[in-house]
RNA sequence: GGACAGGUGGCCGAGUGGUUAAUGGCAGCAGACUGUAAAUCUGCCCGCGAGAGCGUACGCUAGUUCGAAUCUAGCCCUGUCCA
């Protein structure tokens, strides 16, 4: 059975689309990967999450290692059945939490110490512990640890930091292949790092390319640097990695971020945002975001997206999605939760057939005008 | 009828002579959220004004004082208990 496969059905300018074979399930992409950090996509049963189009998810390296642990999580069968989702998952390596808890971490040659932000344990992640993490874990698609610096730094420090990455992808590729049975079902992806420099993403795309992964991802962006900067940096970064190969782009992003990726190349994304922004009262529509908590939102009996096919449209009215949010009723994020994942994943299909049919430039830009409508 | 305890900005509730247009919380009006320390966080929230500022304001009235939400007196109202 093919461990891991990637099929390109057609290209629209430098817009592709195509399928990712694995062992628990295929992957069509362009993808959006629903984020379950601590084993849930909050606020969703994943058979809700499987409904809604997902056919992948991700869970998280460092809070699973925290919360249950990584030696409970193998002992309970893994995380797919702990979770109670079959098909792939992909976990972050914990390179993310370098960044997102830097008031609580040091960082060595060795890899990165962290002070719990549940308990003030330390726990220790190197390349070599978080690919035996994701292993116990029984990911499908494992992520090189990496360092995701902050974006607002000197060239060189961002440098220093993407060499000490490439070192480290060496060390998680090693990691890896020690694997045994784990290393035979399941893919490696390295991470590209450099920030918004084009010749230091090219040095590290020489260096991941040289190593050999099943993916790529473009990591470090959508970090505060403004769309604008994202673009421009996706302008060269894709094309600096294997054609042949997925690209994905870490942590990305907003729906407008997500065609002006896949605009530029790239197949695979995830993002908190549908997730978080369901739990905060923030609706995406294809009319562009809206914030149900508004009062304008009151006595609207139409559905929160009169073209949305989801559970949540079909049955819900604004009005009554508004009520929820204001009372603090868990159901308002949960429904919103639910149809904000729908609407990813129909912007991706949307993207998909409009590659597939050779009309990515025109799908994007009635997309642009009905979203961003100003 | 009597004894206590109270009456503060939409609500609850601090403040007990001067840095007080008055701490907090809630409600309200908006905004943010991008490999999840987030069902979170931020701003605004008496009126007029772009602003400086001006005007009103701590049950009511009258006082004491350079100065009162804070002290005094009377009155009104609320709660608990006793008759």
């Amino acid at each position: 059975m093919t461990r891991f496969a990637f099929h390109i059905h057609a290209t629209d300018g430098r817009a592709r689309t195509g399928v990712i074979h694995m062992q628990r399930g295929q992957i069509r992409t362009p993808a959006f990967m629903p984020v379950g950090t601590a084993a849930t996509v909050k606020a969703m049963k994943m058979d809700d999450v499987r409904a809604s189009g997902a056919d992948i998810i991700l869970g998280n390296t460092y809070h699973l290692m925290l919360r249950p642990g990584a030696e409970r999580m193998a002992r309970l069968g893994g995380l797919h059945k702990f979770g109670g989702w079959d098909r792939p998952i992909l976990t972050d390596s914990g390179g993310y939490q370098v960044m997102s808890l830097a008031s609580l971490r040091k960082i060595t040659e060795d890899g990165v110490t962290f002070a719990s932000h549940l308990d003030g344990s330390r726990h220790m992640l190197s390349p070599e512990r978080s690919m035996e993490i994701q292993r116990l874990l029984g990911s499908d698609i494992v992520m090189a640890f990496d360092e995701c610096p902050k974006i607002d730094q000197p060239r060189d420090v961002i440098a220093r930091s993407m060499e000490m990455s490439m070192r480290w992808a060496r060390r998680s590729r090693d990691g890896f292949d020690a694997g045994g049975d784990h290393a035979e079902r399941s893919a490696l992806f390295g991470i590209q790092q450099g920030g918004l420099d084009e010749r230091l993403r090219a040095e590290s795309a020489g260096a991941l390319t040289a190593i050999g992964f099943d993916g790529y991802a473009i990591g470090g962006l959508a970090v505060g640097e403004g769309q604008e900067a994202m673009f421009a940096t996706l302008d060269f970064a894709p094309g600096q990695l294997p054609a042949t190969a997925p690209r994905y782009l870490m942590g990305v992003g907003k729906p407008d971020d997500l065609v002006g990726a896949v605009e530029r190349g790239v197949d695979m994304f995830d993002c908190v945002l549908p997730t978080r922004s369901g739990r905060n009262g923030q609706g995406f529509t294809w009319a562009g975001p809206v914030n149900l908590r508004n009062a304008r939102h009151a006595d609207d009996s139409d559905p929160l997206d009169p073209r949305c096919p989801c559970p949540v449209c079909t049955r819900y009215s604004r009005a009554y999605l508004h009520h929820l949010h204001r009372a603090g009723e868990m159901l308002g994020a949960m429904l919103l939760t639910e149809h904000n994942l729908w609407f990813y994943q129909q912007l991706m299909a949307g993207m998909r057939a409009a590659i597939a049919e050779g009309r990515f430039a025109g799908f994007a830009a009635q997309f642009r005008r009905d979203y961003l409508r100003s």
